[in-house]
DNA sequence: TTATATAATGAAAACGTTAACATTTAATTT
DNA sequence: AAATTAAATGTTAACGTTTTCATTATATAA
């Protein structure tokens, strides 16, 4: 089944010639334009669905120097979190018109760095980042050249970008000042990066919630991961398999609470008689692991649509040439509290 | 700090002029051409970093019909099965330079179609599809109109793309065969879409699994879901509180298999004692459930790697001119066996 | 030194649109 | 019916590159 194709992809002066108007009015008939005489405007449909004609995107972006896209940096889309970024966003600058540019910068400052530059040079209109916290110079620069970046779940240090962020520091001193009241003393934390706000807000709530029990905060129940399942598992068996070990831990991301479920279930420590947690974000899988998971809940899909209607916002007022005060929001995270760190009348307790 | 600047964005005039050569001069020292003086590179280069020149992407793939991108358009990120495709191919890609967009098609293809014709109206290089099944025509068209395609996890009728695949049939025959072995006899199956050709294979394992073990089919123990996790909770409840209750069931994929454990945990039903259950597809907290869940698993990884690899391989070779014979490659999955379907013996079960 | 080959550079067109402005056509008013 | 206004359409340049082809500068050979 071969077939002759004089030209295979029409173009936007094939569909003015074989209709008899200037590409002008073809262009007005696309962008459903008025001051198209009825009959015209029919005429060019037909010829455009004869010929298959389909606008040429990137030569529009050209022109219009605007893309309709937008990028989204974050972590790893493997982690739930982060899909649900992605999913959101996407969904939401569908609604708007945007096709969306996925990239995992897997935590990595280069890498964001790498994905920065291909977004910009491919003039992307605007850019929502879950970010490392290192490359201030050039998103500064980005900005400058009329980018539009917001900022999701954490700040970067010398820029003011428009943000949506979680009460890290409460989410967290919950979690721990309900450890406390459940009567667990040595309470030990799987903390990510401190030079990530999320990092160091969370660490800074655990401090609180202890300071305010006056338990003093002992440096071998800090452990410092990288955010990722193998740190988890890592951290947790140090943890556990020291002398001094903690009869409760907080791990202040979902990906190493996963880790440390896996090698608390290797080890055969039983929860919450044995070893109380906590985690940080609740997936879906959280209430039929066992026992169900405490955890503290993040309003993920609320962060990223606030910070996609947000992004498109400022895309759509830089037309207008409104403009912005930087603008930084804060959502708020509960504790969810299932079984996973319930030491007080066990046999009382319920599934979530 | 206000600034003032005088032109935004440099553009590869500004560049050839500060320099003193010409723009083809500037576009070969952009594209590490050869056939440029050493010194007038290095000046060129100097300009370029004075200015913070960004080659502007979208006119240069105007220019030279090519975007280095791809699409991809999975069910829904949310689902890690979909997650893990997404990430694959974006790295993939990336090592190649290509970037991706991302697009949840939610199993609906009306939504396939909207984004099948944002990709082409972008001008991807190409595209990796889960296809719903339904547009065939159009893609059809698509391919005629020089955009590459492959398929992964499905086919569809009336087109030949390549296509990446997993032994479906296989997979699921193995699940229910060893659920026979294991002593369950009347045997509940929660399948998706029979016109996915996913849905239909599995069904078919399923079926083979009972017709060889001379077990007949039983209607009240077949459920049809969309694949989604609302779809597990309601059909594992219709199967669970019937008066013809089945003693095991099988269920074809992982975000169904998630949202029956939540239902037969709410039910308060015990797995294995009284209910053997099998998933297809095997994510990261199936260990950490409890019982650990007895899966089968696809090569998730390798099913994207390979059609990413194959994808870019057909673009790249489109430059050359070389053409492929339509392929279908088809990838094994495995049973791995832990303790939720687990009738025989269950005080030897080991936790794998 | 001149002729020839080769390497380096540049001018102009092209990619496929849209936007600013000019012109033609139709509708309305006088 | 002519003059005026409004609506419809067209002409041309621009978006920012790369590519083709021509030209100039340099290196090599005679």
């Amino acid at each position: 089944m071969r077939r002759v194709i004089s030209k295979l992809k029409a173009n936007i002066t094939d569909v003015a010639k074989k209709a008899g108007v200037s590409t002008t009015t073809v262009s007005r008939v696309l962008r459903d334009n008025p001051g198209v005489r009825k009959k015209t405007r029919r005429k060019v449909l037909e010829v455009i669905s004869e010929l298959k004609y389909e606008v040429n995107a990137v030569a529009r972006n050209l022109r219009q120097r605007k893309t309709n896209s937008i990028g989204v940096i974050v972590g790893n889309v493997l982690s739930p979190f982060y899909s649900i970024i992605a999913k959101t966003v996407e969904d939401i600058a569908n609604k708007w018109g945007y096709s969306t540019i996925l990239c995992n910068g897997d935590e990595n400052p280069e890498k964001e760095l790498k994905y920065l530059k291909i977004l910009k040079s491919n003039r992307v209109d605007g850019i929502i980042l879950v970010p490392t916290g290192k490359n201030s110079n050039y998103i500064n620069w980005m900005i400058d050249s009329g980018v539009k970046i917001v900022l999701l779940d954490r700040l970067i240090k010398g820029t003011d970008c428009d943000a949506v962020l979680v009460d890290n520091e409460n989410g967290s001193y919950k979690a721990v000042k309900y450890l406390i009241e459940q009567g667990y003393q040595k309470i030990g934390i799987i903390n990510g990066y401190l030079d990530r706000t999320t990092g160091r807000e969370r660490f800074n709530g655990y401090l609180r919630a202890l300071r305010e029990a006056n338990i003093s905060p002992d440096d071998n129940l800090i452990k410092i991961g990288d955010f990722k399942e193998n740190s988890g598992i890592k951290l947790s068996k140090e943890l556990l398999e020291s002398f001094n070990r903690p009869e409760a831990i907080f791990v202040t991301n979902m990906d190493m609470t996963l880790g440390a479920l896996i090698a608390i279930k290797k080890m055969g420590i039983s929860i919450p008689d044995e070893l109380g947690i906590i985690g940080f974000d609740d997936p879906d899988w959280a209430s039929i692991v066992n026992p169900p998971l405490t955890v503290v809940s993040q309003p993920t899909h609320a962060l990223a649509s606030t910070a996609a209607e947000l992004l498109i916002k400022k895309i759509e007022d830089k037309k207008t040439g409104t403009s912005h005060e930087p603008l930084i929001m804060t959502l708020h995270s509960k504790l969810v509290i299932r079984n996973s760190a319930q030491k007080i009348k066990p046999h009382l307790a319920r599934i979530k």
